[in-house]
DNA sequence: GATTTAATTCAATTGAGTTGAGTATTCAAG
DNA sequence: CTTGAATACTCAACTCAATTGAATTAAATC
């Protein structure tokens, strides 16, 4: 993740050629359900023979299905093809202090399996292994003449490297520091592996099958420990020098305002994140240190965590002001390990700031949107991921 | 600039592998200086044959030219192979409401000419000729056999489409909304037009010619009439779902702030902008509307100005912090139309944040630095956005 | 039923990169 | 000073994945 080699910018020829055509037919297929072979060429702007041979091949090994000829108008009709969702999975862990979450996907990104696996230490000695046992197990759980492993995504808790910002501290695993999580996870799983960030691979996750399937740029709020932001624009994922963008938690929305484990005053995260709930809810005597804690409160309408959420919504709106300000995407989702209910709740409360530039007179979407939520939503993303990358070509995009 | 339409995304062929390669190999002769041909066909991944092929082409359009052979230990020393700065030529053009900036750089970026041209009306009937006019003074100008013109870069004050943040009102143009600038100065000047923010621009600028040479992402702060961001990050260039990605000035930075023109409170741009400070000069007794009499103000030592510098390094610090944490960059640069020493002055008083991603126990370039600055900045910005575009493929990057 | 429209395939061609052999030039070892 | 290893580069043949143009099939329209 820390990208100290500056990125190589390199070559094409027949081969990468072939390959990049191959992702692009997979996404357009991704996004638009079901395409003929003459459409898909007017899309790619390649020739129909082309397109041919390339769906000739993708069939043959049965990542995509041909379905019934479709009629549209005059001329013969084209068959049309769709991904074939058992043609390939993908693994997702999470891999957090004290658990280890394991998730399997189909070509889909759809969820074919998950567990959660308790660890003492978060050290590689243990976590490796287990990680390891978990997918075998994974991947068994789906039969015998299991379809082709696209790859394993691994979310690991960020901010990667040594930064000043280490006082987040809980999060924070021991014995990877001088390591490339990387390297040794493809070591052990022998499949390519993606590191990322528990936002960005929920916001991927929510791309590939949740509520952000059409949109190419997008914010996703993510509710982890703290709280983290998933940038994805024009379809690029944001990254930034070092794979650290997108620390959302530890931006300030009150100068000199409460003092955060940074050291800094006035981060959102001391306002709107789990951990601020569940301080604010002990103070008055309650217990809210799990999700299923927050559900129950919820339900009975508890007023105590309304109190919170309008305490709460208002630093909030005002960062995600600032998000539209800079990003200027086309919705803001939230997301992450917290009850969708509250989610809802929090959303229904927002007093968004409405000078910012997505306050647009042709808006379609809400401005914040409610995405997928649960404890396995950073461990199906990093799933997603491998899905997504053999959709999204490094590649030539053209207005 | 709005991207309305989704972001088609193409297949690849000979003819566009072709113009894929030439890029990458003038993008690594940009940032090298020098090389030859076999180390170029390393640091690409192509062969060195298709290099031989590629340069050749290169050298007979003359946008590259063969050096010395140069020794580097054992065997055949390499023919070294440069840009030609007299190879091709880019257009710069910043309109604004009562003026038009013209510019004309060479193919390194170099400012081969400028011009400022006084205008009464902004609407296109008025600007489309007048800018046309520029641009052929500014092509004759360099004399009969031009090189080849690259194409226009065209810079218009955002934000673009309609959206609620229009109280920044000034900087508007009247007659442009139903309008597509791209086609328009594309129909008049007969060369391939790319229409950008100011910031934006000034941030290649920056990468093509300025501080940020060898910068894969940072942030640029762009003083302009109010504060915009220009954000690459990777290499890529950050625009956002409708183009207005970087709306620095109207993040809120207090809440309950200062009143905004653009009817919020706390927005930077009242507190850290061109205009906050004429404004908390006027208070004062003093005229600062242009950047000449910001430069007498500094050059006298004037009190009300070093208070005002202290006053806006605050809000700026704070706004600086959000910027790392967001998109984790190389370097947060600051330019635009302010007088150098002033920006010098308030990078200095920066009293920065230091928990974010970006304190890092390794960095070895200051978080803050000045970049270029002065009128033209932008206009030379536009023309550096056409020579970037000639570098940068839109492609295949591999770690 | 004849004609137009459109999807698809077949066969030949092309464009750009790759491969492998061979040449030139420099450094280093004997 | 000769010889051999290393490196840059060229020549010629080849390969791969695209394109082009003609032919085929099937539906919609006249």
């Amino acid at each position: 993740m820390h990208r100290k080699t500056p990125l190589k910018i390199i070559g094409s020829n027949a081969e990468r050629t072939r390959l990049h055509n191959r992702k692009v037919v997979l996404g357009h297929l991704r996004s638009h359900g079901k395409l003929g072979r003459a459409e898909l060429a007017r899309l790619t702007g390649l020739s129909t023979q082309a397109m041919s041979n390339i769906i000739a091949e993708l069939e043959s090994e049965a990542l995509i299905l041909a379905g019934e000829r479709q009629t549209k108008g005059r001329g013969l009709p084209a068959v049309q093809y769709t991904l074939n969702p058992a043609g390939a999975v993908a693994l997702g862990v999470e891999v957090r202090p004290n658990a280890i979450l394991c998730a399997l996907v189909n070509f889909l990104g759809d969820t074919l399996y998950t567990k959660r696996i308790h660890i003492e230490s978060s050290e590689p000695a243990v976590v490796l292994p287990t990680v390891k046992a978990a997918c075998d197990e994974a991947l068994s759980s789906i039969g015998k003449n299991a379809p082709p492993v696209l790859g394993a995504g691994i979310v690991m808790p960020g901010p990667f490297g040594r930064v000043g910002l280490t006082g987040a501290g809980k999060a924070e695993l021991v014995g990877w520091d001088d390591k490339d999580p990387q390297v040794l996870f493809e070591d052990v799983l022998q499949v390519p592996v993606r590191v990322e960030n528990d936002a960005t691979a929920a916001a991927i996750a929510e791309q590939t099958t949740g509520s952000a399937t059409d949109l190419q740029s997008f914010c996703f709020v993510y509710f982890g420990t703290g709280l983290g932001l998933g940038v994805i624009s024009n379809g690029e994922i944001l990254r930034g020098a070092f794979g650290n963008a997108g620390e959302l938690g530890h931006v300030v929305v009150e100068r000199g305002g409460r003092l955060c484990s940074c050291g800094n005053r006035g981060c959102l995260e001391t306002y709107t994140s789990r951990m601020a709930a569940s301080e604010f809810l002990q103070k008055r005597g309650k217990s809210a240190e799990s999700q299923k804690d927050l559900s129950d409160l919820l339900a009975v309408n508890d007023p105590d965590l309304d109190e919170w959420i309008c305490e709460a919504a208002d630093p909030l709106a005002q960062a995600i002001g600032t998000l539209e300000n800079l990003f200027d995407p086309e919705a803001v989702i939230l997301g992450g390990a917290m009850p969708p209910e509250l989610l809802e709740r929090l959303i229904a409360q927002l007093n968004l700031i409405d000078a910012t530039v997505s306050v647009r007179a042709d808006r379609t979407l809400p401005r914040v949107v409610r995405g997928a939520s649960g404890w396995m939503t950073a461990a199906l993303g990093a799933a997603a991921l491998i899905i997504h990358d053999t959709y999204i070509p490094s590649i030539s995009k053209v207005a």
